[in-house]
DNA sequence: TTGTAGGCGTTATCAA
DNA sequence: TTGATAACGCCTACAA
């Protein structure tokens, strides 16, 4: 039975074939000066043998390991799954590997990732950044190696790392400003962790939409919490309290978004004559809530491929890092019946 | 700055500290028989020096990874990402890593992604299986060199193969039971590809829970199809034209259910009254959609959990790959509003 | 077109 | 407790 005892190695083929190493070796990466038929007839026997090429050897050899690294804060998004899909197809595309990790939001589980992520030799780091990290030295020591890292979605300005994301800022303007256009005057922002881009940029086009509108901004209308379910439905139970109500709910992502129409619906609320709501993302239950939830649709999947793509190009064309430029994406406003209002 | 020019190796440390290399390999890897004071000064000074150990070289002289990896159908699916959340979790916590890829349902890229594992070492491999895929032959090349293979979720039953799923059959059993109890007489069956177990089996059950009522099989009443949105969608139009109407739907994943509803809703059907509905998965839009979905609750996280926790069980005990049993994770049924009728 | 030979960085064995 | 040495399997100048 082939391959069942030990491990077969160019060597075996070469001595069974009476060529050398060598030969075996470049007939099995398609080197052009190889014979036709030596080429063909050690493929063949390498296959017979059941061998396997040694990727240890082989990367301890050429330095490097066709792995490309990925750190992100939960798998289990909707957004985010969709990214690392993306990823993964265009990885694989080009015979590179994926080795995932998530940070849990937490910037010290980063930390160990990308140190693990080093030991592993990545030839190169996609990274969406945590809720809570506030410096970015532990990708410093691939940037000294010349490994490229990029940054998407939850990035950080920072010279040395490409970075790819949505015009945040514009969007949540576009979704302030449908708001108010709706008739809204005050209009409750639930947001999250300041530190993150994708948050503190949110916040300032919900502002700037405001001022467009020449209404004052009022601290007391922002929440800031963590965006889950739980915390959003707590936010929403305060809504309720607020006196006078307000008539619109902007919040950065869906899932608050969804809680907040769960509990507002319970609590008699017309959505959106009473208030109207609007999210972040496009959610599978976006579409599936009743009222139908506005949202800025923003595609992870084509993130995901966008990302890999840059890094790959990078690492094959031995391109310089800051050469790179940054990567702004597409996202657009979808206005549904949580907002829609009848003129 | 250290590290900056070329990569640090144990020689490097070995000669600034004047020992061997030898020491210096064991000092880093906590060797207990080396000198607590040589270990200190080899440790900090490795630190200074920028030294990452050269996974490839070790990996080579060791002969093994420390990777695991996964070959699952789509990575974009909430159970899914679930499971991978999970199996990156125990991974992490036991110092290995995850390689991740996607058959994205065909068998064909099943087996290329074998090839890449295989070829990738990993230490062990867990496996959901692609929609079409009808032979394992792929995964044989694991089992001759001892390499372990864990299927998950979808799986197929073969001694050298563990496997980790939950009772299709008894859990399609309960939702049927549980729509019969509802006085439900006529009840459309929507499944997938019958080649893989967790549809084959729910099939199983339904027909079995009908029998278990008296109520004869009806050919008819079963739509088989990829389970999507749009063909569930489809499906649902389909249903709408029979006649008489059936008075249940046990479709055998969420996406399907709630597009159904969708449809049906539309369609001006009642929901439950005329047409009670049941899904599987517990995706969270099953308590988003109205009514909520009843479905089977079966927690992606704890499989991968434990699919993880196996493998790597198996790879640190050394234990004899059939010794390992298979083992039947537990679902429960969750009775929801859309099968609910008032008594 | 093919072969020779040395080295990639680590670890295991043996000896000191 | 430490050191010398020989693999691990592959790749690539260089030579033939």
């Amino acid at each position: 039975m082939p391959g069942s005892e030990k491990e077969i190695t160019i060597y075996d083929i070469a001595e069974k074939l009476k060529v050398s190493a060598a030969t075996v070796s470049r007939a099995l990466k398609d080197h052009p000066r190889v014979n036709k038929n030596t080429k063909k007839k050690i493929v063949k026997a390498a296959a017979e043998m059941g061998y396997r090429s040694n990727s240890f050897a082989s990367n301890l050899r050429r330095k490097n390991s066709n792995i490309i690294g990925v750190i992100v804060p939960r798998l289990n998004s909707s957004f985010m799954s969709d990214v690392i899909a993306g990823i993964e197809k265009v990885v694989n595309n080009n015979n590179y590997n994926l080795i995932i990790s998530q940070s849990l939001e937490t910037m010290k589980k980063e930390i160990s990732n990308a140190k693990a992520m080093l030991n592993n030799r990545v030839d190169g780091l996609l990274v969406s950044l945590a809720y809570d990290t506030t410096g970015i030295e532990h990708f410093e020591p691939f940037i000294k190696r010349k490994i490229p890292v990029l940054f998407f979605d939850r990035i950080i300005e920072h010279a040395h790392y490409p970075q790819i994301y949505i015009d945040n800022f514009k969007a949540a303007y576009e979704v302030t400003d449908h708001l108010l256009q709706q008739g809204c005057k005050r209009i409750v922002h639930i947001n999250g962790n300041q530190l993150r881009n994708v948050y503190a940029e949110r916040l300032r086009g919900y502002k700037q939409a405001l001022e467009a509108h020449h209404i004052d901004f009022d601290e007391q209308l922002v929440i800031i919490n963590d965006l889950s379910a739980k915390e959003s439905a707590a936010a929403a139970e305060a809504i309720l309290q607020m006196n006078p109500l307000p008539d619109g709910i902007f919040t950065v992502n869906d899932v608050s978004a969804v809680s907040c129409i769960q509990v507002l619906k319970k609590a008699g609320i017309k959505i959106p004559e009473q208030i109207a709501i609007a999210g972040f993302n496009n959610d599978p239950a976006a579409c599936v809530i009743e009222p139908n939830l506005t949202t800025v649709n923003y595609k992870g999947y084509e993130m995901g491929e966008v990302a890999a793509s840059m890094l790959i190009n990078h690492l094959t064309n031995r391109q310089d890092l800051q050469q790179t430029h940054s990567l702004i994406l597409r996202s657009e406003l979808i206005v549904r019946e949580s907002s829609s209002r009848k003129k």
